[in-house]
DNA sequence: TATGAATGAGGCTTCATTCAT
DNA sequence: TATGAATGAAGCCTCATTCAT
């Protein structure tokens, strides 16, 4: 069984923290809340808006502060998004590890485990996830190449997975794996596009439907 | 058999032209292969940088004209992403037409070749497809909805090409219609965001997986 | 006697201002000194050259700041526009009331009272009268709407004057007082534009034979 | 008697003719007939839009040509304002001259003439003359020189018949004659501020109710 | 005369970011 | 931490004017 590395928090940000420079101690769990509290604005207001539209002042409205004040908080706009894409990434890619750390699962039941989780866990963090599929490419040159590093990491995890159904014969021969992996993440990342909370359609549903085609177009004899 | 009707050309077309309004002009086609250059300037500039991040000046550049000069052609940026997403929901609803418009397939069979033919439009035309789905909602709220509505049409055909498959039994009858067809525009859109032309695949080999791989998904038995 | 009423404040008020929305501030005057500046600078500008012809670099030249930082105390130049039109209203209805609200004098006296008042008004403060009245055009349709509907009340309020002075017998029966009204308006407003202050005429001098020119007016016998 | 001079067409405008260069004759009475269309929707766009907002593409498609053609028949925007300054001040002047030139007249008759039929001319030719008040100071410096030169010249002409009625014993001695000129402008020229053409009220009643307000305003003893 | 493409300058506005208080 | 004034660069768009055809 595969084993995913440790992803990805290699660049590491040193970014600037609110509990940081002057007087160190005192304030602890607080900065973090309130950083916490900054990355959830910067979420609405990119998913409402597009991360290149949505402004700094926007986001500082959502929380009741000052734009000058935001920048106790963050470095850059930049630097905002990069963070919401890696906490983004940190949940998507423990999905998986927690996936392939089940023993005893056959390839395909863990394949449909993974699906299953992964879109709904995109029904219930939509804005997280709209922004983490649509806006990687507004990310300088450095940083956009560190996401997609582990994204394609994550992928071939998920490759891997259908390679060994495949050993098994329960994916068809012909068939190939990385390609292939486009088309699932197709229609599971998709997801963001259409789903509307709130509606008559449960986060559940569509992560059993997802699944459920997905499964058939790997499995389907050709 | 169902018939989609003339794909919305209804509203917003009221635009400048060089070919304008007043008293029309003798040219016969100079300006409108002008305008073609603009908009496949604007293509390479929004596809490369994201409309948002694109500016008219880069659209001049790319035209070896001046900024304002641009303003012959457009009326303003947003109208020429709006041209061109119109365009592109020409191209894209012609397809279904003609693949609606043979006569003596079955569903599964109108489907796929539905499916395979989009999909190699898109591969073909990735510049214009990404543009098309990652940049909509940039369009004023107006003319999103015209888009939106555009597509919700053209989905809802598809949509009843699955029901009619169903009724014959080809497809299972616990699926919803309606809710699968997200995922397969799901795997046939996402094309836009990894297929790499020039590397070793092919539209038609992508196309045909990519068929093939939907095809499954909406006949495999639960 | 007639009552004005508070002379519409209702409209255009929800602005952008240093001493702004979220959580009121703690300076105290500072702001809105500032922003008299800001006003005081936009009324040179625009009578030495015009609204449409001033630019908002003038302005931001005027007061040592950059065009972008300009924009700190305004939300656009019609605005400013507005809010400048919109005090000098105050003021020149502020006249109105006080002199409606003597006890004790005819409708004759009254009248010569304000329009001394009125004039001896614009003779100090040119600038201000002359794109009151001069670029009022400039307004968009609401905002010039507002200004007009808040002067026409105005005016009904001089030409009730008149018209009682009519009922007394102190002014001919067959002059229409609204018609009447405009030629008072026309020979006091018009001193915009021919009244040089630094000349040897005094503002009490204008004022006083602008007076008896219009209580003359509407006095002698046809 | 007073007599006017030939009213400044000094500064003379040896401006672009459409019957100029190319092809000398052939075209006569056309061109002039052109120029004063194109003098019209000058007036018309000017007059809706003040010249400093109105483009010279409004006045184009106010004729029905294209924005460069126009320039078959002025030589800048600045021109065609002065054109149709110079053109309304002969106009006004020439009333003027004709109640000037009229025998037999007491100052205070040909006074009331003069004012009636003034106010007339401003009612029939609402937009021209709010052009020729309005918009003087959109002119270029010399031009607006010659303009405002003309102009004095026009006032003492009226100014000098007050000072004749006033040897008679006709107006109060201690008038001044220029100064109220200012007045009896003012109820004059802000008629075409206010005048509705098409209302109720025709072209005579408000130059016969504003000669009526005015001659009170110079008789009227102090 | 008329066209219409192109220019080039300038105008209004937004915005990420800095910094003194 | 928070404020809010200010920066400076950039973006979109308009427009008077020119010119080759």
């Amino acid at each position: 069984m595969v084993e995913p590395k440790a992803s990805g928090r290699g660049t590491g940000r040193a970014r600037k923290s609110p509990a940081k420079a002057r007087r160190a101690p005192a304030n602890k769990g607080t900065g973090a809340r309130r950083d916490q509290e900054v990355l959830e604005a910067a979420t609405k207001v990119f998913h409402a808006r597009g991360y290149a539209d949505a402004s700094v002042q926007d986001i500082a409205d959502e929380l009741g502060i000052l734009k000058g004040s935001l920048y106790h908080y963050i470095d850059s706009k930049e630097e905002l998004l990069f963070r919401l894409l890696d906490e983004s990434h940190q949940e998507v890619a423990a999905i998986l590890e927690e996936v392939l750390a089940i023993e005893g699962l056959e390839p395909l039941e863990r394949l449909r485990l993974y699906v299953t989780r992964q879109v709904e866990y995109t029904s219930k963090n939509l804005a997280k996830m709209a922004i983490y599929y649509h806006d990687v490419d507004q990310l300088s040159e450095e940083r956009r190449k560190e996401v997609l590093r582990n994204r394609r990491t994550h992928e071939r995890f998920v490759a891997s997975l259908i390679a060994e159904a495949q050993e098994r014969g329960e994916v068809p021969a012909d068939l190939d794996p990385a390609l292939t992996t486009n088309y699932l993440f197709g229609s599971m990342i998709w997801v963001y596009r259409w789903y509307r909370p709130g509606g008559k359609l449960r986060p559940q549903q569509v992560a059993a439907t997802c699944a459920d085609f997905i499964m058939g177009g790997l499995t389907a004899p050709r």
